[in-house]
DNA sequence: CTGCTCAACATTGTCGACAATTTTTAGGTT
DNA sequence: AACCTAAAAATTGTCGACAATGTTGAGCAG
């Protein structure tokens, strides 16, 4: 309703090498679209630098593809808030700064805290299970890796995505998974922050998910906000000893 | 579907803003930019009715423009949520649904409690006192209009827009003002919801006002929260009288 | 050497045309 | 008449070329 990029995820190459596509299936995607997708993975995962400077023709040769296409593609990153763009000038990927991560953490509390309240409200049998399941996974990984201190940000990621589609509430899910999220991601691995929380965090998924479960609204949205803004301290403490 | 049809056409053109534009001086912008500011109005407003399809042709021949300008417009329409478009098919004006402006209001409560909060602590001198000058100004129309029930949609939009501005958190300013309030304003002017909540609202944003004066945060929060459950339910009350 | 002017270059914005796909229409069969 | 088929029309996706704007660098005056 809201996007149309929610699940998809087309990987690597831009041409469909992916064995042919039958003509007309509903997963038809235009060239713009795969180009999007393959410049939105390589802005996240930093492999094109942030703050650096975008040529529209280069960028159109390395691909293949008309300036137009191409052009396309930075118009919805631009959107996503990845890329800026000026008039007569240019683009350029969007810059990492402290403040930048500080605002995120405070939006995503809200939005989020809000999803886990809706979440708890609209829960249903399947969005539980799912989430226990999911916690069960996170303990045996985080049982491998004991000691290590590493934690799968991967883990931690999935459970608040689950979360946020458990809020059926369309808007909140597109802002948070289809533009936030990967600004979050951006973050995350650029600045390679792994949490140093891993005990912590489970333990309070853990609270968070017997509020959903017992349909204490309220209470969800309290533990959730909680968990993002102890998450957020910890950022916040990293950087000013690293100053 | 929720409808209460409007079918204007305006003809304005696009290239007439005003005055002869000295080359690069003032705010120098593209014709896609004056395209998308021009539908993005006409759009708010239900010149272009909601759920109606577009047609690129003849919307670029009405505005004299190429596609492919037009077509920039229509891709940063849909980014605003204002628009949905399917690959090969084409674009349509969103619909507006009962259930999109509950959600609008959920995510509303979430971000504006945040930015309220934010707002509060870090206020600075001119914020109160603009603040307090649009209250004054808010009261003396209520007083002009007084019985008629009528309250005037733009003055809560404004004061709801300067706290936002308040918050210092850039992410959460462009969340608001540039995506979710063209929604708002969709809602508003074509389900016509002028409040009758008038004189309450008027004390509630009083008390935001002192809350943020004095720097509680937590207390602002939940004081504009609650000013937007309450606009929220008066609207679900509405709602489900009608049908 | 510094700072300015202006021309050459590179990049972005805009356009019209062609290709791919969908939607509509016409025609024939049961 | 209803229904399937296929051609025709219309619409969207993609492209290369041109115009408008911004950037760079050489030459010159102070």
């Amino acid at each position: 309703m809201l996007s149309r990029l929610t699940t998809v995820q087309s990987e690597t190459a831009i041409n469909t090498t992916e064995a042919e596509v039958p003509k007309g299936t509903r997963g038809s995607q235009s060239l713009a679209d795969r180009l999007f997708l393959t410049l939105r993975r390589e802005i996240v995962e930093g492999h094109m630098a942030a703050g650096s400077k975008i040529s529209e023709p280069e960028l159109a040769r390395r691909f293949d593809a008309s300036r137009g296409s191409l052009r396309e593609a930075l118009m919805r990153l631009e959107s996503l808030g990845l890329l800026e763009r000026r008039v007569n000038v240019g683009a350029r990927v969007v810059d990492l700064t402290e403040r930048g991560l500080l605002e995120l953490y405070d939006v995503r509390e809200a939005l989020e805290g809000m999803a886990c309240r809706l979440a708890a409200q609209n829960r249903t049998e399947e969005d539980v299970v799912e989430l226990r399941q999911m916690l069960a996974r996170h303990e045996q990984q985080e049982e491998l890796q004991a000691g290590t201190a590493y934690y799968q940000p991967e883990g931690d990621f999935d459970f608040h995505f689950r979360i946020v589609q458990a809020s059926n509430n369309d808007l909140l899910i597109d802002t948070l998974c289809n533009r936030l999220y990967y600004r979050v991601r951006m973050y995350r691995y650029q600045l390679g922050m792994a949490s140093p929380r891993a005990h912590r965090a489970f333990r309070e998924h853990s609270h968070i998910i017997d509020a959903i479960e017992s349909g204490d609204g309220e209470l969800a949205e309290i533990l959730m906000r909680r968990h993002i803004r102890a998450s957020r301290s910890n950022i916040e403490n990293k950087l000013s000893k690293q100053n």
